[in-house]
RNA sequence: GGCAGCGUAGCUCAGUUGGUAAGAGCGCCGGAUUCAUAACCCGGAGGUCGGCGGUUCAAGUCCGCCCGCUGCUACCA
């Protein structure tokens, strides 16, 4: 049997030194709405999400929670999985750095490294804030009136040298700066790959990759004093996931190198330049693209506790249900963008477009073929240049979705499927089926089937944005589990008369507003 | 300071290589309709396309300068 083709995309893991917040599920449902698509349009997909869980933040977090970090960890961690439960997320796998597997994985790309002659124990020395605990580049410090050296939290510096191991980083430059150029998709959007590439040509330097100071992380191998850097820890995720260092497992093969890295696109670089360099020095390919999205605003503002506006993700999905948090998201905001969000715009945009636009459109037109056809799914007669053109519209839905996926532009996959929503809707007001009715029965039938074929394809292709609205959209017009996929879009394929659907129930209500308690 | 990008209708934004592109969605106003989730449909609203000056037969669309905003980066010892 002919193989499917390989898809592998990632999330970032998340840091749960705190409970997950929107940025968190945003990125996430970005992440599985390309995740379902893929699986959709045939393509064997593997979807990785996960936490990072090592660090001197978590356990200073710990510390001052008077926990340990597991005990930390085990606090917040199920509040991760259990957004991706409430996000509906499809991830196959969900990876934490503290599980053994990540531990044999990260020692084992060191080590690799380290065989490459890419690793060698020096000096790091800089300014170290005993208070914050934490070491801060020269010029984040500023000097003040006493001549004493400050952090950016205000803290005094004082200039300390640590033994460490450094990674060869500098050794890298050229060949990172070559790939960018032959690979121009490696890194997106483009504004983030300019970034990337004034960055590597600016000139690198090597990379501390252990510490001494803690010990919340994976031991340097043979040398347990070291505790591996972040980021050789958190990056190893992707392959750790997949089976690393067995290189000849199933999974590995498959899937290494990665399709898309998504990522926020404060951590452009990590992906972008050291990630690379630690994977070509292991002998390891490099991931196909590494996008970077953007950051939600709550109405404009920067998400901060002080200003009082975080939102909570769970509370978004009771308020609005999972499926139009979703859509709104998706939609609203270009991904690779920043975007805002308010409670208005999801309001106006869940009614506007899936209440308004696809949930009526649905209902006045599976409703008439309940209410004057017995339910039962008319045959098409011969077809208008109308039927024939809004047709031919839904069936050039799918390529122009592909297309957008390809790069990553959800919000034009959707733009191009509203589109055809809102032409069905002129679509079936110009014929107005229900003054067919009277004058031409049989005319009338033709329009309905044409609207109910519309919105069979319009609802297989709603599918990886909201999973269980188009499913149940998909149930009303008794589409089968094995006739959802992709394969049955683009005109190769109809809706076919005959079957008997229920009466249509509402998919997509519209948000009201709740009644004032005490109005008055 | 350097590099990059942006500044188009009230809001969010589209606008290939310069010539029916001055547009979409939302909001707003008017109309129509009642199959439908008070939804849908039709029409309108007139924004110096940040400013100034150029190139051109013709410029949001190219060039220069200026103003404002954003990102990355450097420096400010």
């Amino acid at each position: 049997m002919p193989s499917k083709p390989s898809f592998y995309i990632t999330t970032a893991i998340a840091y749960p030194n705190g409970v997950p917040h929107m940025g968190h599920a945003y990125e996430a449902i970005a992440t599985d709405c390309i995740a379902r698509f893929k699986r959709l349009d045939g393509y064997d997909v593997r979807f990785l999400t996960g936490t990072d869980e090592h660090g001197i933040k978590m356990l200073q977090t710990a510390q001052k929670a008077g926990l340990t970090p597991r005990q930390l960890l085990e606090r917040n961690v199920p509040r991760f999985q259990a957004m991706g439960e409430a996000f509906n997320l499809s991830n196959d796998d969900f990876i934490r750095t503290t599980e053994e597997r990540h531990k044999k994985a990260s020692q084992a790309i060191w080590e690799r490294m380290a065989a490459r002659g890419d690793i060698y124990k020096s000096t790091y020395s800089g300014w170290y804030s005993v208070r914050d605990e934490a070491y801060y580049a020269e010029e984040e410090t500023t000097v003040n009136e006493q001549h004493v050296r400050l952090g950016p939290q205000g803290t005094p510096v004082e200039w300390v040298e640590e033994e460490s191991y450094f990674f060869r980083l500098s050794a890298y430059q050229q060949k990172l700066l070559d790939h960018y150029a032959a690979n121009p998709g490696f890194i997106m959007p483009e504004a983030r790959r300019n970034e990337v590439v004034s960055f590597v040509s600016g000139g690198l330097q090597d990379l501390s990759i252990s510490r001494t100071t803690f010990d919340w992380g994976i031991p340097v191998p043979g040398d347990p004093a070291h505790i591996m850097y972040v980021w050789v820890d958190a990056l190893t995720n992707y392959i750790t996931a997949l089976g690393y260092p067995d290189t000849e497992a199933d999974l590995f093969k498959r899937f290494w190198p990665a399709d898309v890295h998504v990522i926020g696109k404060d951590i452009i670089r990590f992906h972008a330049v050291y990630w690379p360099a630690f994977l070509w020095s292991a002998g390891l390919e490099v991931p196909k693209r590494v996008f970077g999205h953007g950051f939600l605003f709550n109405r404009g503002e920067k998400m901060s506790k002080s200003v009082g506006n975080v939102v909570d993700p769970f509370g978004l999905v009771d308020t609005y249900g999972v499926d139009a948090v979703r859509y709104f998201f998706l939609r609203e905001v270009s991904f690779g963008q920043d975007g805002s969000y308010s409670h208005e715009s999801i309001v106006n945009r869940m009614n506007a477009d899936l209440a308004n636009d696809l949930g009526n459109l649905a209902q006045r037109s599976l409703s008439m073929i309940a209410k004057n056809l017995d339910g039962v799914v008319p045959e098409p007669g011969p077809l208008s240049a109308e039927d024939e053109a809004i047709l031919a519209l839904a069936d050039g839905m799918i390529g122009k979705a592909r297309e957008a996926i390809e790069s990553q532009a959800i919000h034009q996959y959707l733009a191009a499927v509203w589109a055809v929503v809102a032409e069905a809707n002129r679509y079936f007001a110009a014929a107005a089926p229900w003054a067919l009715r009277k004058t031409d029965p049989k005319r009338m039938e033709t329009v309905l089937w044409t609207t109910a074929e519309v919105i069979r394809q319009v609802a297989i292709l709603a599918q990886p944005v909201m999973p269980a609205s188009a499913g149940k959209m998909l149930d009303l017009i008794l589409v089968p589990e094995a006739e959802r996929g992709f394969d049955r879009l683009g005109g190769g394929f109809r809706l076919p008369g005959g079957t008997v659907i229920p009466a249509p129930t509402g998919v997509f209500p519209r948000y009201v507003e709740p009644e004032a308690p005490a109005a008055g």
